[in-house]
DNA sequence: CGGTATATTGACCCAATTCAACCTGTGTGG
DNA sequence: CCACACAGGTTGAATTGGGTCAATATACCG
């Protein structure tokens, strides 16, 4: 919210908001020191393209706050978002230069940035970094796989409630009605759901007309029973959050 | 094609068509012995189902010959396949013990199976299968998000034109015209790019009218000029294949 | 205030689905 | 050897979900 995050720049890891969850999660005493002595910071404002499709990239990073695009295009401009990358999330592939995918903040971002090489040393040495990214790709690939089921089989009013309940569902407090800010514009939504704006906004008009969601302003919504929500994107196992 | 694979059961290594590039690719000398005195073959025919979706998957394995495919699916029945296995691809996810996905035998299948458990230690002990793997999963993740622009972008031809170039490039010999069987049946291609049999069926006979492909019998396909097939696809870069 | 970017809504159209019929090859058993 | 069933594949006609094009909000900002 406020631009206290700059002065994360010099902070010890330990205070750091996604210290449990990155790729820096198994590691303490030394190997801690080691990674902390290779990171910088740095920030995008919203809408600023972080990475271009192609090009060399010649760190990774994990995202410390905000919300980041990974986004696939072809060649008369079709776009497809293939990601949507959060805090603690990892950007970059170790043992390759260049990024397949343009990267673009979504809000204003924050990254927790390492040198390429020095990085993949790190890896080579301490099996730790390399088992957590392990699992975090393989995180990754379960989320790309599910969404595959999305794009290639849900209509258009399961995609937006989809979209919806997971971004709901991770701002979740205990409070009803549950509320969120959507980090996305419609465009960005439709560029996710493999769908037009234009259906977007009508799917979300239609799920408001049906009382499955309520709106507050442009990017807020309200959703009262979030099992409704997800019978809505065909997702029917409720795992166990009503009551 | 004839079943002298089940020779394979006590065959060593160095003799496996995978070895330089399943997750054993790196291992050596004690590693390689050691992964070898963990292993067990074992086939499935096309059309069987290797784990169900949801399953516990007590095994991880590498596929040695034959095709298989991964799908998820709702509940009222639609599927979406989320990955199709190849020769050296690796099942099962280390560290996970259910299945989220369906797999099911495309073609004959033979796997170099390994007791999950046994394999996670090994996994924490040499840094080489570990690496080897992660390299692994971040090559599928790319993979999988490349098919998210497939899903969720292309048209019907552009589909099946993806999926025909990507089964003619891999079986590419220097011979021209390119000739491949399809190890899939129109379901399963249907199943794959998001379409109906019915659609996944006229673009074919579009495709073919068109003078793009012709068909030889009914599973095999002929391409005298894969660039015009690529433009097809949507996939303008011609990677330089053409003389 | 205009001016620009984002969002909503309507009318029309087309690509892909649905439903249905029919073809083709491959067994299987009388 | 033929008849038959059955699975996989093709083709046609009708329907529809989502895209396209266009007009109209709504908000934000200098």
């Amino acid at each position: 919210m406020t631009r206290i995050d700059l002065q994360l720049a010099k902070s010890d890891c330990n205070q750091c908001p996604i210290r449990h969850r990155a790729v820096c999660a198994s590691c303490d005493g030394p190997e801690l020191d080691r990674l902390a002595s290779m990171k910088s910071y740095r920030s995008w404002k919203a809408g600023e393209t972080i990475v271009l499709e192609g090009d060399a990239l010649p760190f990774v990073a994990s995202i410390v706050i905000g919300c980041a695009t990974l986004t696939r295009s072809m060649e008369d401009g079709r776009m497809q978002m293939v990601g949507l990358l959060l805090p603690s999330d990892f950007v970059g592939r170790p043992g390759r230069a260049a990024a397949p995918y343009e990267v673009v903040a979504a809000t204003d971002v924050t990254m927790c940035m390492f040198d390429r090489p020095a990085f993949e040393t790190m890896m080579a040495e301490t099996p730790h970094v390399a088992g957590r990214l392990l699992e975090m790709s393989l995180d990754e690939l379960d989320a790309a796989r599910d969404w595959m089921l999305v794009l290639g089989r849900k209509t258009a009013r399961e995609k937006v409630a989809t979209l919806l309940a997971i971004v709901l569902r991770r701002a979740s407090t205990a409070a009803r009605p549950l509320r969120a800010d959507l980090p996305l514009t419609r465009e960005a939504m439709a560029t996710y759901l493999g769908l037009t704006i234009e259906t977007v906004s009508r799917q979300i008009s239609a799920l408001k007309k049906d009382g499955v969601i309520r709106l507050d302003g442009k990017r807020g919504v309200l959703c009262d029973d979030l099992s409704v929500l997800m019978t809505e994107a065909g997702d029917d196992e409720d795992g166990g959050l009503v009551d």
